[in-house]
DNA sequence: CATCTGACGACCG
DNA sequence: GCGGTCGCCAGAT
């Protein structure tokens, strides 16, 4: 498939280093952009020695969702790489004073998609 | 073959 | 800072 290239980069970041999404579109020239590198990962074959936990989000954000999300937390950490994060879920959480938002459970349903491609 | 689906990120209000 | 839109395109159905 078209992410070899992908998954060869990916195979040399070195320990207890992480790269971005962009980044590795960037380098590689991906046309879909960022989204592409990120379909690659999401396509990574487990077993293939692929340190896809390398990969994060710009600004070294982890996007990734459960139950990778932790895992990739914890190899991060065992490699050295300290996560900062303490923050809670003010998302779901946070009661605004008066009005403004309500905390209903909508579920944020992926990016929507755009207004023509509604199903 | 037609459609839907997103491990993103830049931009806008 | 947060939520919504847009571009982009390889797989899965």
């Amino acid at each position: 498939m078209s992410w070899d290239p992908v998954y060869r980069l990916v195979k040399q970041i070195p320990r207890g280093r992480v790269t971005t999404y962009g980044a590795l579109a960037k380098a590689l020239r991906l046309r879909g952009g960022a989204r592409t590198a990120g379909r690659a990962m999401a396509a990574t074959p487990p077993g293939k020695g692929i340190p896809w936990h390398r990969v994060v989000g710009e600004g070294g954000k982890l996007l990734i969702p459960e139950p990778y999300a932790s895992l990739q937390r914890k190899m991060l950490q065992s490699e050295g790489i300290p996560i900062l994060e303490f923050r809670v879920d003010l998302k779901t959480h946070l009661w605004s004073l008066g009005s403004s938002r309500k905390p209903s459970v909508k579920q944020k349903a992926s990016r929507a998609r755009s207004t023509k491609r509604r199903r």
